[in-house]
DNA sequence: AACACCGTCACGCCGCGTGATGGTAC
DNA sequence: CGTACCATCACGCGGCGTGACGGTGT
């Protein structure tokens, strides 16, 4: 038994629930230097270490990160959740009424950015008219560098990228329903 | 006329269209650091200084930054926009599709960040079930640290933040049009 | 003795903001 | 002479990543 106080690769940990740095990192798809950073800047210091100065995360301290993990997820500054977590529970959905305001307005950036983003596709001069909307995309296809006959390569892109901003991107260039689904139809024939 | 060879605060500039670092700062609303800084890292230097080491700025340096500034809008980083100053004008259009997949992905990001925000909220335990729409806002609103009887605070706290916002967040928290027309003529009446 | 883990520095990134210290134009 | 501009340099921010140098566990 007094060889178990230490946590060490061989199961005794899930005994105990006491995780090294990065077995915690590990359960939470962190990097070490993150959890080394958390420690420093006062957000999660471990609970305990062992004689040699190791840090051993407690059950506690896994719940405690969770948390953390939670708000950062939703874009919360480290500082405002160390105030959090040191804080009564009280004053949770003013801040997060904040963060929802602030996000909109980032959510208002961006729109704004690819509105300029279009702007300039459009100066390119080569985007101009009332082309049909498959020469269209072919042509933007075409100087993004994907190979000619493969006009579907775009497409698999955003796919990879981001399995929802296809169809995002189509009624953002605004394109109109229907050539959305003539060119979904068109894509789906070739691949 | 050789009085007129430094651009003074007098309108020499304009005929010459010379400008010091913080006129031409200010005709973009940029800061003098940012120009600064422009410089250093070798995006913008001056075409010219004066004999005392003044920058000067030419009416192509103004150009230039004017392509700068465009690109910074749409968020691409400034060393890729080094590049494409530095390059022939024909690789832009590739530099902007990837522009517009990143941004994309950003939405995505800030719409998972939505909806974990909103999990949270219905976590705390005082938005579940199915209580009636001005009952949800109005605690929401309360919560949020509008006093009571001002419903339409938050309300106005978005059109103040973000123009387009406001029904977007309505939507996001799931509300349907039907729900939302009746928060806008509730708003209205009492504003 | 090998090897995987652990510790503590310290410096780098991006896009500037801020201030110190001192010179210059009008 | 004032005062409003200009110069350079150095350090700071957030949220870590990276690597160096050395100790520890098995």
């Amino acid at each position: 038994l007094p060889a178990c106080r230490y946590p060490g690769r061989k199961g005794c940990a899930s005994i105990h629930r006491i995780y090294t740095i990065s077995k915690i990192a590990e359960v939470f798809g962190l990097s070490r230097s993150t959890l080394l950073y958390y420690d420093r800047i006062g957000l999660l210091s471990p609970s305990e270490r062992t004689a040699s100065g190791y840090r051993l995360y407690s059950e506690k301290d896994r719940r405690t990160l969770e948390q953390i993990v939670l708000y950062r997820e939703i874009g919360v500054p480290l500082d405002k959740i160390r105030d959090y977590l040191n804080e009564a529970h009280e004053g949770v959905l003013p801040m997060l009424a904040n963060r929802l305001l602030a996000m909109n307005a980032e959510i208002d950036t961006l729109r704004e950015q690819q509105r300029l983003l279009l702007e300039m596709i459009e100066a390119e001069g080569s985007l101009k008219g009332k082309k049909p909307f498959l020469e269209k995309m072919t042509h933007l296809a075409e100087k993004a560098g994907i190979r000619p006959g493969d006009e579907a390569g775009i497409h698999r892109v955003f796919e990879r990228v981001s399995p929802e901003a296809h169809r995002r991107f189509l009624e953002f260039l605004g394109f109109s329903e229907t050539e959305v689904r003539e060119f979904i139809r068109h894509i789906k024939k070739r691949v």
